[in-house]
DNA sequence: GCATTGACGAAGG
DNA sequence: CCCTTCGCCAATG
């Protein structure tokens, strides 16, 4: 083949690892709790990397199951990533509809629902 | 192949 | 206290 796909490469190629591990933490948040990108890079041990994980929900709309990336906000529990979503305030919507206030583009309570995959998936 | 950007985060001024 | 810079790694230009 001549012509290299750009894009992020879609299902076919299961050499996927950071992405994979990025995506089943996001799935395990439960409902009503948010976790940041910080967090999921520290439980997988690249806590440097914290951009990788938002570079990983990039692809989270595609893959499947779909994962709940409007359940994982940046350290300041603002929604940094609505613009992302179909629309910029599907992120929101979907947090309150599930139990999590959002005022400002920020989690209210942020910190009391701070979901931490490292101590959740420690037990 | 190098330069810039990016859904972050921590540190420095 | 607010703004800027650096680091990290991958993708895009």
């Amino acid at each position: 083949m001549k012509t290299g796909k750009a894009s992020v490469e879609p299902v076919g190629e299961k050499k996927y690892s950071f992405f994979e591990d990025v995506y089943a933490v996001v799935r395990q948040v439960p409902r009503g709790k948010v976790t940041s990108y910080g967090a999921i890079a520290s439980y997988l041990g690249t806590k440097l990397s914290a951009r990788m994980v938002g570079w990983a929900m990039n692809g989270a709309h595609q893959i499947k199951p779909k994962v709940p990336a409007h359940r994982v906000v940046n350290r300041n529990g603002m929604l940094s990533g609505r613009g992302h979503f179909e629309t910029p305030t599907r992120m929101e919507e979907l947090l309150i509809k599930e139990g999590t206030p959002v005022e400002n583009n920020t989690v209210v309570g942020f910190k009391e629902k701070f979901w931490d995959p490292a101590v959740a998936l420690s037990l």
